[in-house]
DNA sequence: CGGGACGTTGACGCCCGTCAAGACATGTGG
DNA sequence: CCACATGTCTTGACGGGCGTCAACGTCCCG
């Protein structure tokens, strides 16, 4: 059974878009607002008024949120295709904060002008409904990820999340998996802190699982081993310290 | 800015469905069937066809996820006025298991009619979209919670959000909690073991924080410092082994 | 070339998960 | 009413996973 994530993986912009008639999709095109942002700059701020929703074109986005202490938990990464801002708040408050984690561009829709469509093209209702749904579907595999699997397992699943996203539909077990992120971002969105990531790449490395080398890249050389500790089966058979 | 689930916290099924006007509510009343389950019968079964949605009358109920290996993690407690089984999925199977926590009663619509219903009263459908979107915000929170919190910052974060619930709209500051489910329960909807929960109870009580002693009840002697524990204020003063 | 961002590796300690045993309450049958 | 079984909570002992602090290496961009 495919976890959100992985359903996710396999339904890009088109995929997504695909639910709507032609009419719809022009509609949604004609009322928004074109958005450019590098790198690292912010998109969303939690408890701003939420006066857009936005759809990533172009690029990778995070969305977190914030302890007072400055800590981080990146809740989610979103892809071409995904939505940002879909708030049902009477209050219409954004709940989270949003940056953009690679270069990015996206549609801006007003709130206003967004929510009369909604009436007029009911599909387009649905389109937001259900990628709600699957982020709280994927919220709550990532809870129980966060609480009960170590962080082995968690870095072996995020990269074959990623490998098997860029596969696509075909399903190959490819050879080099891109990973556009910074660590230090991964770490957020996996709970732990970029050393313990690090040092679990180390590990794998060690064992022959990945090869590492370019950076932003990462190379896969034992599939059914990563696949294995994903799964928790492999009791702890070498530590992350050698 | 309160969490989701102090939002939640204040709307019970009056609440909620005072959104909808009268002749909705009776539409919906009318094609229920009512449930009753006792103590620990399972309601969802995750991967089963999903074909009714749940509304709690009366009861908790929880919401969790296994691992293969046994493991379990409470996603949420449901409390009367939340619905159970809403999904949006177009293969339309639930994508989470439930079951009663204490003796329950709930509404069962039959997903059919339901959506029937959908049509023609959009307030209802605005009412499970809101119940949704609840639902993810609070299982955001829960995400930074249980990645980089402590566990005695959530068990006191636990504690104040049950007392909450019970002072209800007054927001007094109440003497005697009352905590209807299991403490293994509990574990698992905070990411942790029953164990280490007991230990944590102990020490808050040798502190002078809270007082047990009645199984099912907690009391509240020392608010500042128990909000305190739960802000993360409170560098480690005494650990949980005196 | 110098400075800053990012990743790597080491050393250290403690939180908390695990195993185990005991305390206590509740239910069940004789 | 008592003996016993069962489920829940408590407490102890122990060890490991991983967070924290720190230093170093590497790459990039002005």
């Amino acid at each position: 059974m495919p976890t959100a994530t992985e359903h996710r993986a396999k339904n890009p912009l088109r995929k997504r878009l695909e639910v709507l008639d032609d009419k719809a999709v022009a509609q949604l095109i004609e009322i928004a607002r074109p958005v450019n942002l590098p790198a690292s700059q912010s998109i969303i701020i939690e408890g701003d008024p939420a006066d857009s929703v936005y759809g990533v074109r172009r690029g990778i986005a995070s969305v977190f949120k914030l302890l007072p202490d400055g800590r981080r938990q990146i809740t989610g990464f979103l892809y071409p295709g995904d939505f940002l801002g879909v708030t049902f708040n009477m209050n219409a408050i954004y709940g989270y904060s949003a940056e953009a984690v690679t270069d990015c561009a996206f549609h801006a829709w007003p709130r206003p002008a967004l929510e009369r469509l909604f009436d007029k093209a009911p599909g387009v209702r649905r389109l937001f409904l259900s990628q709600i749904a699957d982020e709280l579907t994927e919220a709550q595999d990532r809870m129980l990820m966060l609480a009960h699997r170590s962080v082995e397992e968690r870095v072996a699943t995020f990269l074959l999340t990623m490998a098997r996203r860029q596969a696509g539909a075909t399903g190959l077990r490819i050879e080099i998996v891109e990973i556009p992120m910074r660590w230090a971002d991964i770490a957020d969105y996996l709970g732990t802190t970029a050393e313990t990531a690090s040092r679990t790449l180390s590990a794998f490395r060690d064992r022959g699982v990945i090869r590492t080398g370019t950076r932003g890249e990462i190379g896969i050389l034992d599939w059914p081993t990563l696949e294995a500790i994903a799964a928790g089966i492999m009791p702890h058979e070498a530590g992350i310290y050698r």
